[in-house]
DNA sequence: TGCCGGATCCTG
DNA sequence: AGGATCCGGCAA
């Protein structure tokens, strides 16, 4: 059971190898008895301060301080003053880069309920009281290790909602599975 | 200190 | 198409 959490070195590699990977695996959270196992189908890969869609293009500040600490570990922030977004921090230590995780199926729950990121943490009741969280150590919220199914495919295309992010908004930095 | 806008979602 | 709703970042 251990055995499948996704450890700190999954983590440690450059952001959009982790977040292709990332899909098809099971995002855990675990509220009281209930545990939650929601299928990762949908992630964006934020990278470095280069990338003008990155929180951390603005440098070092109290907010991003979780993007520039340990992989493996959570980055909540609150959008536009009603929800949360949860990413997970890549790459070393020191380095700002982070997968936003957009999309999870959870068996028997229609995917209205879960199929946006502002959506999927109210569903988990995901707040920023996860922000730097370690998903590594299999307490309340982790990853485990899973895979695409046969027929699934990964299809790459443009971020959302980053259209400030001048020649940055071009990248190809959004992967969800498709059939 | 004040203002502006956002890695969203829901309603009309 | 627009409103909800609040915090971070920057200008003043």
């Amino acid at each position: 059971m251990a055995a499948r959490i996704l450890s700190e070195r999954f983590y440690e590699r450059d952001t959009l190898t982790a977040a292709k990977e990332l899909l098809g695996c099971f995002l855990v959270r675990k509220i009281g008895r209930k545990t939650w196992r929601a299928r990762i189908t949908e992630v964006e890969a934020y990278v470095g301060e280069d990338d003008l869609a990155c929180h951390a293009s603005k440098g070092r500040t109290k907010r991003t301080e979780t993007m520039y600490g340990e992989p493996g570990h959570a980055y909540v922030y609150l959008i536009y003053g009603m929800y949360h977004c949860l990413n997970i921090v890549t790459e070393k230590g020191g380095f700002p880069a982070a997968v936003l995780v957009r999309a999870v199926e959870v068996e028997d729950v229609p995917k209205k309920e879960t199929d946006g990121p502002g959506k999927l943490c109210r569903f988990l009741e995901i707040d920023r009281t996860f922000d730097a969280w370690d998903v590594t150590r299999g307490e309340k919220l982790w990853v485990e290790r899973g895979r695409l199914g046969k027929g699934e495919e990964i299809e790459a295309t443009k971020r959302i909602g980053v259209e400030y992010a001048g020649h940055c908004k071009e990248y190809l930095w959004r992967f969800e599975i498709a059939k």
